[in-house]
DNA sequence: AGCACGCCGACT
DNA sequence: GTCGGCGTGCTC
């Protein structure tokens, strides 16, 4: 008997199946799934593969497997990593990855769990010595010579990185390593670990009408054992979580498994806890912030059939569920179901395939529909469950919206208006709390000399550097690039530099001058970098005496704060004025999500929007949280500009450190397109991207409109064949079918 | 990716 | 001649 063979490769050359013989007496022990160790080229270790198919014979010569291997795949989950691979036009081993427990698969396969490392590089001379080298030309490569020359200052570089910086292969690498020049080290890069706490059960709540009908309407489907999508659409606090809860109880009941997926950000202790006291430790957690262990250790809890429930982040999708009974996606609209690096798959799209393969329901719950959903749901595609009245009758927030343009013509140029300023005045008295919201970090976005025009650009990327005054340094915040700041114009020398642009550590110092006695704490990626420093920081806030909180759209989701009662939000236009279909929906949403952070419980909310555009529909609807207008206008400018979901947006993203490179490419595979005349299919010209130039690759890309189907995979897989055949060296592609972010 | 093969310029 | 650099092509 012949197998058919995946190697675990994320090389394009390599995406295909190799047929290797089965030995006589493994005839039992080798199946479609199964994880196997073979002899492969000239590679001296024996290489990882999977089994995907079983046949009689081979037209080849063939080896024979050397070695079965734990961790094998079911064969219908590896009949979804060849579709995915198809659909996302990634190699299938990308695919089959994403299915098995992280580091467990790679290069020395022997120990069994395995930890995540990467490739480091050093000196291993001191720089007189090579110096001294290169001049007596004992090195004399002028590829070696740059790359000795980056790496001197920029020890302990990622060997994938310094490769790309010197524009040089790995060949160069390994023989400086083996001349004795450089070092490369392989480190580990480690993980925190989640605590579980003892949690007092609780009982469930009596469901009102509303959530009754939602709850029966899922239950039918559950016991008539067959597929449907439903969109549970309910305001914030109409009590989502109750009817998840209730429906997870009944498809436990039936013996079966339930998975919800959450955004990662909202996959906290508080939101685990409450399941535990519902469930107790029949619950299995996975998301980014486990280590190996534990993640190996949920992964076997849930193979094992020892989970009833699965709450995770996106990738939980592949968690390898026994006898599936429902599948659920809170807030759906979050982007991070979207996966925003190879394989970009949407997790909705998976938990849709494993829904209908199953014959089991898949819910989507949120206060603010992805468009597409809603528009789903208006079709009857999907089916509509609403939920109006808030639980427990607390009232919504009153929103105000407060007129920039009034504030500056007035003369007040301060990150605070007028309003805000008295309202906060006001709750600082009565001892209540405050959020204060401004989706920018750092202290000013840009930084310019009022003299000649010049302004603070990254070196590597073309985006204006932020200027960060924790630590008195401008920083790129696409490539992570570092310089001391400027006081003196390097152009022109004059001292008129000035900073533009307020992000949070700004709005930081201004409301400390502001209000000298008021304790505040700010929570952006710069404060919570630190292991669990997002737990304390919200649990510093909750728990002691801090007044104001001021932060990043991280503050946003899944938090209760039962003493906030004034919400902030500094500038509802930072959303707005980006180039991307869903500007928006976006700003709809986030401005109706921190606007549901003020008074929860007993206390009234308060809410104040300060923004340029005043009239824009998606902060005026956000004012009353009219989901349905909003909608309504967005969907009529959707079709009118023919954007999803009236069609699908496929980008193509050529990438290269040669700008000559990228934009001949592009406009070669342009051409290809067009050549096919595909039909109903509109194709942009060749245009560089919004952000042309990220971490020294100038970006150029194709924008497609079309109805993603089969024929469009099978017209881009041949654009990519003729693509790969054009040996472009250093050239990169990426192609993301309605990509989360359009820059 | 990793490895062998083979071309090519530089140098004993 | 021969040695190292480096581009090319193959892996069942």
């Amino acid at each position: 008997m012949i197998a058919e063979v995946i190697i675990n490769s994320n090389v394009k050359k390599l995406n295909r199946k190799f047929d290797y013989n089965i030995p006589e007496d493994w005839k039992d022990r080798v199946h479609v799934g199964t994880r196997v160790l073979v002899p492969f080229g000239n590679a001296k270790n024996l290489q990882e593969g999977f089994v995907i198919s079983i046949k009689d014979s081979s037209n080849y010569t063939v080896k024979e497997i050397a070695k079965i291997d734990q961790g094998e795949l079911t064969e219908k989950q590896v009949n979804l990593a060849i579709l995915m691979a198809n659909r996302y036009f990634c190699n299938i081993s990308d695919c089959i990855k994403l299915m098995l427990p992280p580091g467990t698969t790679g290069r020395n396969t022997g120990s069994r769990i395995k930890e995540k490392t990467g490739q480091f590089v050093y000196l291993q001379k001191n720089w007189e010595e090579i110096e001294s080298d290169i001049e007596e030309k004992i090195i004399k490569s002028p590829k070696q010579i740059r790359f000795l020359n980056i790496l001197n200052g920029n020890e302990g570089i990622h060997i994938l990185d310094i490769e790309a910086m010197s524009d040089t292969s790995r060949v160069i690498t390994k023989s400086l390593e083996k001349n004795g020049y450089i070092q490369v080290i392989e480190k580990k890069i480690e993980r925190n670990p989640f605590k579980f706490k003892n949690i007092k059960r609780d009982k469930k709540l009596t469901l009102t009408e509303e959530q009754m009908n939602a709850f029966n309407a899922v239950k039918k489907a559950i016991d008539e054992k067959r597929f449907e999508e439903f969109l549970l659409y309910g305001v914030t606090g109409s009590g989502k979580t109750e009817v998840y809860l209730q429906l997870i109880e009944q498809v436990i009941n039936k013996e079966k498994t339930a998975i919800m997926l959450v955004p990662e950000i909202s996959l906290t202790p508080q939101m685990v806890d409450r399941f535990l006291a519902r469930f107790g430790d029949c619950i299995s957690v996975l998301h980014s912030k486990l280590s190996i262990g534990e993640r190996y250790d949920q992964w076997q809890k849930i193979k094992e059939g020892r989970a009833k429930i699965i709450i995770g982040a996106r990738s939980a999708i592949f968690a390898p569920i026994k006898n599936i009974g429902l599948i659920l996606i809170d807030e759906e609209h979050d982007s991070s179901y979207k996966s925003d690096m190879s394989p970009r798959y949407h997790a909705k799209d998976i938990a849709r395939f494993l829904a209908k393969e199953n014959n089991i329901p898949l819910i989507l719950g949120s206060a603010t529909p992805e468009i597409t959903t809603f528009y789903k749901a208006k079709n009857g595609e999907i089916t509509l469950l609403t939920l109006t009245k808030r639980a427990n009758n607390s009232h919504l927030p009153s929103v105000n919206i407060v007129d920039l343009r009034e504030e500056l013509a007035v003369g007040n140029r301060s990150m605070i208006s007028t309003a805000l300023h008295k309202k906060i005045e006001e709750n600082l008295k009565e001892k209540k709390q405050i959020i204060l919201f401004l989706n920018r970090r750092g202290y000013s976005t840009f930084v310019m000399c009022r003299e000649c025009g010049f302004t603070a650009k990254c070196k590597n990327c073309n985006i204006t550097l932020t200027y960060h005054k924790d630590e008195n340094k401008l920083k790129c915040h696409y490539c992570g690039f570092e310089t001391k700041n400027i006081t003196t114009c390097p152009i022109c020398k004059s001292k008129n530099v000035r900073y533009f642009g307020g992000g949070t550590q700004k709005l930081e110092t201004e409301i400390n001058k502001l209000f000298p006695s008021a304790t505040t704490i700010r929570m952006d990626i710069d404060t919570v970098t630190k292991k669990n420093s997002h737990e304390i920081i919200l649990n510093k806030f909750k728990e002691e005496d801090i007044d104001i909180l001021i932060g990043t759209q991280m503050i946003v989701k899944g938090h209760h704060f039962p003493r906030v009662t004034l919400v902030g939000v500094i500038a509802a236009d930072s959303s707005l004025n980006i180039e991307d279909y869903r500007a928006n929906e976006r700003t709809f949403q986030i401005l109706t999500q921190v606007a549901g952070r003020a008074g929860r419980e007993n206390l009234p909310g308060e809410v104040i929007i300060q923004t340029y555009n005043p009239n824009n529909f998606s902060i005026s609807y956000a004012k009353n949280q009219d989901y349905n207008s909003f909608y309504k206008a967005e969907i009529s400018l959707r079709e009118k500009l023919n954007y999803p979901p009236f069609c699908d947006i496929i980008v193509i993203g050529v990438s290269s450190k040669i700008e000559k490179n990228v934009k001949e490419v592009t406009q070669k595979l342009a051409l290809i397109l067009k050549r096919q005349n595909i039909k109903n299919c509109y194709i942009s010209e060749p245009i560089p991207s919004p952000i042309n130039k990220i971490n020294n690759r100038y970006r150029w890309r194709i924008v497609m409109k079309c109805n993603f189907n089969s024929n469009i995979i099978d017209k881009i897989n041949d654009m990519l064949q003729y693509y790969y055949n054009m040996k472009v060296k250093n050239t990169r592609i990426v192609i993301d079918v309605n990509p989360s972010n359009m820059l």
